[in-house]
DNA sequence: AGTCGAAAAATAATCGATTTTTTAATAAAT
DNA sequence: ATTTATTAAAAAATCGATTATTTTTCGACT
């Protein structure tokens, strides 16, 4: 048994994680209203901890609430995500600036483990949420120093937003390489305090990403 | 009577917002938890929607939540004060210069009045809630423009957190009045599109409420 | 055929009570 | 005297049922 107690876990905080993983993996439709008896069945869970766990989720901006009639799952807009590609470029470029700034020695080695985690599941052609914590868990790292528990916050975030767009997208292998071989170099130049550098690359990074999230709203890449 | 019933109101949604402005107006002392029963018999509802409320206000950072302990008024501090207030120029700096290059007519006549509703009130000497609902209208109204639905999200919420602070400070009547003339400026540059006035005056605008601000922590201005 | 309105069904929101967990108080032991 | 164990009290979390609101259905009427 990996504990005997199930510390500082309540209904709630886990129907939260499972509700956010689910619908970062699209498992809900866009625009589609969340049948809140169906996800009581489906969680096993009683009427509190659920809603409590929603109303968490829609004032982190995974759902919107509409007073006396429930909860939906946001509509995808080719707007909306022009304006998460361009705040994730503002807010990441900026932490990144600052990371490397600060970073010390033990963010070093952080991040040089966390890109090679991933490149390790790059090469072994690791996919769904296995590889998902890793990309997180190494772009997380990338940024961490940057000294703003509320940039961090923000960054988070929107992180959690733009996934809902690229993991919905079709995949892109071409892209998907060149984005693969951008995490090493992006190490690199961190590791060498290369600020300019890094933060183009950055750039250059969220953009073809978002070319790639494109595909999850109709729209043919730019 | 103002409307025949109340449309779109919940418990849920009054408590959120009373507790919010309940929070802002530092009511709560910093680091206290709250007793959730005394909430219930003060705000005259039930459990249900009152936690509700609660989970809200934690998820937007007016709380902090510990699973199985209740919530509680997340302490002041230096750091965090600095980091917001470095935050709110980065990001209003940066929605203010995207807002006078977009802005149409409609935003100048609604900059002007806003500008204009907050200097009434100034020279009334008009203090308390009616004061803060204009001076937060008018920095909205300042950035409004900006194109970016997230960037005014973030900015809103910074403003929540830089309030807790700033409300608590004692008053420093000479720099008030320079804040207050600062506003009237800052819609003229404004007005003018004139980018690099509007960003520098605004950062100092900031810095100057960082000033008073710092009152709240025990620190002498800077 | 289409529109309006009443009744029925479904869903959201809320309530009061119960269960679980934490915190405080007390006593026993080193 | 301090620590540890036990119990009592308080608080948080959850549950099942009730109430209020919205949505759907159905039939009368134009």
């Amino acid at each position: 048994m990996a504990e005997s107690r199930n510390v500082g876990v309540t209904g709630a905080s886990r129907i939260f994680d499972m509700l956010r993983q689910d619908l970062l993996d699209g498992r809900f439709a866009a625009g589609d209203k969340l049948a809140i008896s169906a996800l009581r069945d489906h969680y096993d869970v009683s009427l509190s901890p659920l809603r409590e766990a929603l109303n968490r989720l829609a004032a982190y901006g995974l759902l919107e609430q509409e007073n006396q009639r429930g909860f939906r799952v946001p509509r995808l807009s080719r707007e909306e995500l022009d304006d998460i590609m361009t705040m994730r470029k503002a807010l990441e470029g900026m932490a990144l600036e600052r990371a490397i700034l600060q970073g010390d020695a033990e963010w070093e080695s952080h991040l040089l483990a966390a890109a090679h985690r991933l490149k390790r599941a790059d090469e072994a052609g690791l996919t769904g949420n296995e590889w998902e914590a890793l990309h997180a868990e190494f772009h997380h790292t990338l940024v961490r120093p940057c000294g703003s528990v509320w940039l961090l916050r923000f960054i988070a975030q929107l992180h959690d937003q733009f996934d809902r767009y690229r993991r919905l997208a079709p995949a892109i292998p071409e892209i998907r390489c060149e984005l693969d071989r951008q995490h090493g170099e992006l190490m690199t130049l961190a590791l060498e305090r290369s600020v300019e550098g890094a933060r183009e690359l950055l750039d250059d990074h969220i953009q073809l990403s978002y070319r790639v999230a494109l595909g999850s709203c109709g729209e043919q890449t730019t």
